[in-house]
DNA sequence: CGGTCACTTGATCGTCTTCAATACCAGTGG
DNA sequence: CCACTGGTATTGAAGACGATCAAGTGACCG
């Protein structure tokens, strides 16, 4: 396991909070794990034993119904802390999506450090309220946008972060993640964006790579503010 | 304002980590206030100055698009702890149901607070953590639910709380709360409500009156492991 | 090349929404 | 005591949106 001082996402993790002169002691509870593509490294059955630090790659989390029906709740990347639970057992799923890298903490000793660095738990509230605010939009898209306006949100969304170009960027999950995160079906999303395309409004470069063309009018149908075709 | 020593909700909210010798102190900063039927008392668009912690009466939490459709996302009750915000402004409007009472906190003064006792950050991160997964369980029912499966599982999580005789419970929301929180219309709702009753998995005592006849059909229909009539 | 898997496209179907009345209930004033 | 009124709830009929079902395409890899 590389040392945390070499971490690429420690400033901006929860890690953050602890002073490089304690990093020793943080390497010292870090378990660091990796997950290939398509590996469940979070299963919402197993108890909650750890929090999650992902360090690279990116992460789709789900929860399941018993008939395999999927909602992906959020998808977690660089920096992401996960594991918060409530009860004994996780709340969802992780699987990775490309090569995910973590670091796993066992609740027990975590508990410790965030005794000795009140710091780290300013740190994980505010993660948590980050997610809170996310979550409750998302709710918003699922129980009250229409799919054309499901899928604009989606695309402005994913735009924010790690554009190469403005508004040019990769999308690592496949057709049925974004489904399922949106809660619509694979055939849909894949309509919506070609139509998308043929109304000038994006550019479908390939399978996984999406530039926005009218980022406007996306804005204004993702936020329902469109006058028909809502 | 009641003293804090006195209420009834202290210890089931995050105030409960302060102990009794400092609520002197948490009395100091905390600005009690009166909500009415109907009245907004946090506005989306407000900027975030204050956490609020509901002492009694029941109040809807909403987003809404500039068209006013609306979805609500979650209801609060007496312990509840609002306002986590993470931009400027809050993520959700709140308004009461009923008559509700709250303390306010301004931000910076609790955060002095929080700093004096840490046990309060834990509390919050506590209810932030609770708050994740519920909101999360209410992403799958609204991503991927039925209608019939939505509004079983809403009267299940309703039956937990606050029964009279066990699955005999008052709904203090209207029709259009219930269709706003669960995704779906005020007919739709109703509709199902009926359809409910004449398979006699429920009995409508009145409007806001319901008592659970099946618990365990509703519960196999709320967990999507109904065969049929998913 | 043959196989697999994800993506794409088309045709049909069903669930829930929308639109439109109507019923109900509490509060008000005649 | 009983119209009257505003709001919520309920019920019915028609329609739309997205799901489902079914092929077909393309890329990658053995």
């Amino acid at each position: 396991m590389r040392p945390c001082a070499a971490c690429g996402v420690r400033q901006t993790s929860v890690c953050g909070a602890i002073p490089e002169t304690d990093l020793i002691r943080l390497a010292g509870i870090a378990i660091g794990g990796i997950a290939r593509p398509g590996t469940l490294f979070i299963a919402e059955t197993d108890p909650a034993t750890a929090f999650f630090n992902i360090t690279s790659g990116a992460a789709r989390l789900y929860k399941l119904l018993p008939d395999r029906r999927r909602q992906i709740t959020g998808f977690a990347n660089g920096g992401s802390f996960l594991g918060l639970a409530v009860s004994d057992n996780y709340a969802f799923s992780a699987e990775a999506i490309d090569t995910v890298r973590y670091c796993r903490f066992p609740r027990a000793r975590l508990r410790e450090l965030i005794h000795d660095f009140p710091l780290m738990e300013e740190r994980m509230l505010k993660a948590a309220s980050t997610e809170l605010v996310a979550v409750q939009e998302q709710m918003l898209l699922l129980g009250r946008k229409s799919a054309r306006e499901r899928v604009a949100s989606f695309l402005l969304a994913r735009s924010g972060a790690g554009c190469q170009s403005p508004g040019h960027f990769v999308l690592p999950m496949a057709r049925g993640d974004i489904a399922d995160y949106l809660g619509l079906t694979i055939e849909t999303v894949v309509r919506i964006l070609r139509r998308f395309r043929t109304e000038r409004l994006i550019e479908i470069v390939n399978t996984s790579e999406v530039m926005l063309r009218d980022e406007v009018a996306l804005r204004r149908l993702a936020d329902g503010s469109h006058p028909a075709r809502g």
